[in-house]
DNA sequence: CAACTTTTATATCGAGTGGTAGATAAGTCT
DNA sequence: AGACTTATCTACCACTCGATATAAAAGTTG
């Protein structure tokens, strides 16, 4: 039951802007004056809905990582270890070059260090860094009892590898690296996956 | 000839406790109070030595890169270009979990992203990142030249691999990893390297 | 319609921002 | 010593920060 005026506008559509202005500009970088210019409302609006600048954040981030659960579900589905690896390293060198965003990852641009006040931000965003780390890691374990990896693979510096790769190709494209330097990146990556896990 | 009240504080230590204040919080998380209690100095002796909190972190970065540049003389001097990726790399494990320093790469934790008014310091940063890059294609083409790399081999991506994994250790140390952790990181991109660079 | 509930906009809060003016202190040079 | 030059200090500048009190507006429910 709905009741009382109702909000007038566009939730979804509000985050995303609040999601690229952080994503552009970083936790502290991203003003309130900014976000509820690109968000269309105003700052009371903003504080009943998210309750704070990091509940904003927070639900933008959910939104984020929304977005990748797709792409995170078509990685893990490759058949082979060294499939999921491609896939993961390919989707990451498209998504952080698309126009349509920001250059980069958010986890990453989110907030590596923050000012007094926002201590907690860069745990957020590695903790949710850390969740597709974990993805992996499953994936690569369930690959070594496929019988997939070799029994001395070690999916624990595998999955570690590839989320390293992944935050430094994050860095990359923040600083103007294109589309070809990322999928090049990623193919001497893949090499070298191969090598430790496969060969 | 030095005329004048000569300055009551040193130079260099100033500039590494500013170095720590930026690499713990970035350029925009470190306000000028935080800045110039760790410098033991007031703000406009802060300004007439620097000339605005621009200058001192560049003035900052100038010192980080002197404490870095007898690393990479010795990375450079690898005999081989594979032993300079392995230099490269367990000097990065250890550098960037070194507990005297905060942890992680200050031209990474310095700001990837900012506020309005700070927008060139990602680009700052950014250059001095491919300075790093810059040195190791120029060894990785004088590799190829020795025929110590094969025909065959892209030193621009060979050198850009090892710069990705380079930010990316940076911001997995930031978020905590340990120093076994970085290693492990380091062998697997080793792996990868060789195959891609040499056999 | 009237009672009720929630959102919205205006205006503003205290605290903190980067940066500086003016006076004083501390040294060097003739 | 005395003139000169520079550094340092106190106090403060205009402005922006994140966040909110208040009241008007816009709906739903009886």
């Amino acid at each position: 039951m709905v009741m009382g005026r109702p909000r007038s506008f566009d939730m979804d559509k509000a985050l995303d802007e609040a999601m690229e202005v952080f994503w552009r500009h970083g936790y502290d970088g991203a003003s309130l004056a900014m976000l509820t210019k690109a968000m269309g409302i105003k700052a009371p609006s903003l504080y009943a809905a998210f309750g704070s600048k990091e509940g904003l954040l927070k639900a933008a981030l959910d939104r984020y990582a929304l977005r990748r659960s797709e792409h995170m579900r078509y990685v893990l589905a490759g058949p082979t270890a060294r499939d999921v690896a491609e896939r993961f390293l390919s989707s990451i060198a498209e998504s952080h070059t698309d126009p349509a965003n920001p250059p980069g990852c958010l986890l990453v641009q989110g907030g590596l260090a923050c000012g007094a006040g926002s201590e907690n931000i860069p745990f957020e965003l590695a903790s949710r860094r850390a969740q597709t780390e974990t993805e992996l890691l499953g994936r690569f374990a369930q690959a070594k009892e496929d019988g997939d990896l070799p029994t001395d693979a070690d999916p624990v510096a595998l999955a570690r590898f590839l989320s390293t790769v992944a935050s430094g190709m994050g860095v990359m494209a923040s600083s103007g690296a294109n589309r070809d330097a990322l999928r090049a990146v990623a193919s001497v990556s893949l090499n070298a996956f191969a090598r430790s896990g496969q060969d």
